[in-house]
DNA sequence: TGTACATCAGTGAACGCGCGTTCACTGATGTAC
DNA sequence: TGTACATCAGTGAACGCGCGTTCACTGATGTAC
């Protein structure tokens, strides 16, 4: 493959998971996502298989690029005090209201239930790492757990109620419930 | 109108707020609605004005029913309690596998981004109510909206990971977690 | 160095399908006399 | 009580549109000699 068309492949894949993160895997249109790359839709199965192979890819990508990210954040803080400050950032009105740096799960959790099984695996994977990356001890995992459910789950909430009041109050109250 | 046609009626409610409560209000099709209902597409907008105005309609009685179901458990219980029993009862394994006696809010949170404001309105009054429902007095408004993005989020994680280890794990950590 | 040909990324139009919506029609029920 | 007509719920086919996918073609780049 010449660099040219690699080069190209990637610009495809990150439109594609911007238009993910903010509608989930499948509602954004091939034609679309083409559309934000530069590009026209003939020449688009030329570099992914399918429709749902690119946005599988652009899912996994996604929540990879999300946890090296995480991982990156403050080392010296541990348990709780990181659940903390992740949440924090997660569960602010910047990261509800943003189009970009926006994470997947949310908009995708539902569609995953009738996606192909990549997607499901995919999710697994990412939850096992990511409640590895906030636990201190092994006995700390349930909790972490717990937090993550509180981090996409009020997320996913105050997005679906929108900007105002309401909302925000789901923000603050999932984030002061961490555990 | 006249009794049968109304008697109709209903049964299309019934059986777009079981699709619904499944798959969200945008995934199922009018006609696999009328099918379920043992109709044909055709007569369909003798009742309703359109597949959102449909779609809607049963989503508001759908959360109404559940409502009025959570006021008759247990008025003794309140606080705390009240709040671990419901939450025992929304992320047992029993409300995540049964199709019937669904909660429609995991499927539809995503969508609802996107639907009109209706949709968007049903969804902040029954958050009101329930949080009213979920605590003893106002001050514990805030922990019953947690406890509310713990059911609901945990629910869509369990479901998105399809039944397993992990998933029931989810359900366990988010029961244990109730503010 | 120049010419002929092959390769390759991307275009634009078309195909097939599912789906929301419309509409002419049918068969059953109700009403007038 | 019976007959003619109107009303009304539901049918079945069609329309229009969006979308995933396919494909013949084009223009640019690379290769052989």
């Amino acid at each position: 493959m010449s660099e040219r068309k690699s080069e190209t492949r990637k610009r495809i894949l990150a439109a594609a998971g911007r238009v993910l993160a903010e509608r989930g895997p499948g509602d954004p249109a091939v034609a679309e996502v083409m559309a934000a790359a530069g590009l026209t839709v003939g020449g688009f199965y030329a570099h992914f298989a399918s429709k749902d192979a690119l946005m599988l890819e652009a899912f996994r990508q996604l929540l990879k690029v999300r946890r090296e990210r995480v991982a990156q954040v403050d080392q010296g803080l541990k348990g709780r005090e990181r659940r903390v400050l992740l949440a924090a950032f997660y569960l602010s009105r910047r990261h509800r209201d943003d189009p970009d740096e926006r994470c997947p799960l949310p908009s995708s959790l539902e569609e995953i239930t009738r996606l192909p099984d990549g997607f499901r695996q995919a999710l697994a994977e990412h939850i096992e790492l990511m409640t590895a990356q906030m636990s201190g001890t092994p006995e700390e995992g349930d909790v972490a757990l717990a937090d993550l459910v509180l981090m996409i789950g009020g997320l996913a909430l105050a997005r679906a109620l929108g900007p105002g009041e309401l909302s925000d109050r789901v923000l603050r109250a999932a984030k002061s419930a961490v555990v």
